[in-house]
RNA sequence: GCGCCCGUAGCUCAGAUGGAUAGAGUACUGCCCUCCGAAGGCAGGAGUCGCACGUUCGAAUCGUGUCGGGCGCGCCA
């Protein structure tokens, strides 16, 4: 009577207990209501559990336990449903229907073409496509896209120091640009463009260079990406920013907003009406942009493109944008939502060899490339590693234990899991299709109900993994569900006499490779059937 | 100085909406293949969840402060 009068409305949760002693669901309301009640939690808790009609679906009446915990408790032949739901779905296992078809941008790895990709990147690129999988499976409609700045300050210094390496190796003395790029890639792409300009052997055509300088760049960085199973549907040049007149159109679109003002013969935007912490500088006194122009101008054209949620990954040292792209946005007035786009951010990568930490610098042409990694431990086990720690954690990658210990990689743990089953499978003989409509009753044992509830939280893991943006629980759920076959495994024989046991057993970790399957499958990792 | 992120076992890190004895891997110790692959399993020790205060029936989780680490803060990109 109590809550009728209450305006308030009062929300019952239902958690999944950690502890499997305390039923599959349990209920707190009576703890939350005690107060609001007068009354004692264990006597509100009893009154509720009296009042609820019985069911064929819960093994025993609900039971009070601790403060007053309402422990319910699922029947064996309710908590092997998921069986047949998982034979039945197949790959489509685990997928969702929140996205309804709409339109979301994911932005990530936009490296700029000064260098090959180095592991920051790699975890950027196997950060953002893991998103966007996940987004897919919860049914968006995603666009993957690569952003990259093909003109201003930083292309220009790689022209020069290509055109500096050509004028080394043609005898003549030459001043290597003080804050060039120092890698050998760049000796190599002199090497390159002076076999294939024989008439330009000394670089004098510094467009022809730079040009040329890119283009090898960007190819290698396709190579790269490639071999890391990661494809893109857009590659946004920001030149086209430029040629396409957008940035302009910005810049005169937020001055008629009137958000703007002259100052010291520049331009500035009042970004601190948005929350940024200065106001900061669109044109500069000499009439070039500053970047954040074109970010912001980027950035209205994935909302005039029709995404209505864009997806943006980057390496934590650019979070400073963030507050300055939003703000432009907003300045631009034209309905953008005040939280776009979402940023994802990966911190940095420190990364060890030889017990010292490598300096990642490309200028300095320091480097542990991406190449490097996915020829030393392989593709599947460096997307699983970049993934399996949530991305704003700083992550230690020590190159000498990921290559020694590559066996140890949690990755193989999972794959490994899911080889067990195609093994006793293919010990087995039979037809797995005809497993589906296999009688489940004989499955009893903690072992086969610790791996059912696993088998469960799938859909809600991958729901949840979209919907927080983080990757990481997939790898954190794949761990566990691959550890509780392997328990099962080590305490049960499956190819036992008992033919419906045996039957039954099969149709449980048939069920359990699918969701191995489709949990690898959106961190874009293999499945094999052997190892 | 300002902003963002982080601070959980020796090490690397999980702990979604605050819940019931804080978890995994690794390392260390000892067991388990005449048995579906031991790239596996089982058992053990190891943590005042940086610190303090606050909110709450209840805090690793929320708030404030503080200390420590990273990153960013230029009319650079």
């Amino acid at each position: 009577p109590a809550l009728r009068d209450d305006a308030d409305a009062f929300v019952i949760e239902v958690d999944k207990p950690k502890n499997p002693d305390h039923g599959h669901f349990a209920v707190n309301s009576a703890l939350q209501l005690a107060k609001r009640l007068g009354l004692k939690p264990r006597d509100i808790a009893a009154a509720i559990v009296d009042a609820l009609p019985a069911s064929a679906l819960l093994a025993r009446k609900p039971e009070i336990a601790g403060p007053g915990f309402i422990n319910i408790r699922l029947a064996s032949s309710a908590e092997t449903r998921v069986v047949a739901a998982i034979l039945a779905s197949a790959e489509d296992f685990g997928k969702g229907t929140s996205g309804a078809g709409r339109k979301v941008m994911v932005e990530f790895v936009s490296a700029n073409p000064t260098g090959p990709l180095h592991v920051g990147h790699g975890r950027g690129a196997a950060t953002g496509d893991t998103l966007a999988r996940l987004l897919e499976a919860q049914g968006w409609n995603v666009s993957r896209e690569f952003y990259y700045n093909d003109s201003g300050a930083q292309i220009n210094n790689l022209g020069l120091s290509v055109q500096a390496r050509l004028r080394e190796k043609a005898g003549l003395a030459a001043a290597f640009p003080e804050d060039g790029y120092r890698g050998k890639y760049i000796v190599e792409i002199a090497d390159r463009y002076a076999e294939e300009h024989a008439h330009d052997a000394r670089g004098d055509d510094i467009d022809a260079v730079r040009r040329f300088a890119v283009a090898a760049l960007r190819h290698e960085q396709d190579l790269d990406l490639k071999a890391f199973d990661v494809r893109f549907d857009v590659y946004f040049l920001e030149s086209s920013l430029y040629t396409d007149g957008l940035v302009d159109k910005t810049v005169e679109h937020l001055v008629k907003m009137g958000h703007t003002y002259e100052q010291d013969g520049a331009l500035w935007l009042k970004t601190t009406d948005y929350g940024d912490d200065k106001d900061r500088v669109m044109r500069k006194s000499d009439g070039t942009f500053t970047y954040f122009v074109p970010d912001v101008a980027y950035h209205v054209t994935k909302w005039q493109r029709g995404f209505t949620r864009a997806i943006t990954e980057l390496g934590a040292d650019h979070h400073g944008s963030l507050a300055r792209v939003r703000a432009g946005l907003q300045a631009m007035e034209i309905g953008v939502p005040p939280d776009y786009p979402d940023y994802v951010l990966h911190q940095m990568i420190t990364v060890m060899r030889g017990g010292e930490e490598v300096k990642i610098s490309k200028r300095a042409g320091s480097y542990v490339t991406l190449r490097d990694l996915i020829d030393e431990v392989g593709r599947d086990a460096t997307r699983y590693f970049f993934v399996m720690r949530k991305s704003d954690s700083q992550l230690t990658f020590d190159i000498d234990l990921a290559k020694s210990r590559s066996e140890d990689n949690p990755v193989y743990y999972v794959q490994y899991a899911h080889a067990r089953v195609c093994s006793v499978l293919a010990q087995w003989g039979g037809n797995v299709d005809t497993l589906a409509g296999v009688d489940l009753s004989p499955l009893a044992n903690r072992y086969e109900s610790d791996l059912l509830r696993a088998l469960a939280d799938f859909p809600e893991l991958l729901a949840t993994a979209a919907r927080e943006l983080s990757p990481h629980l997939v790898c954190v759920y794949l761990g566990e569900l691959a550890a509780r076959l392997h328990s099962y495994y080590n305490a049960e024989k499956f190819l036992v006499e008992d033919e419906k046991l045996k039957l039954a057993r099969l149709a449980l970790i048939v069920a359990t490779r699918q969701v191995l399957r489709n949990g690898l499958a959106v961190l874009g990792v293999s499945a094999p059937e052997k190892m």
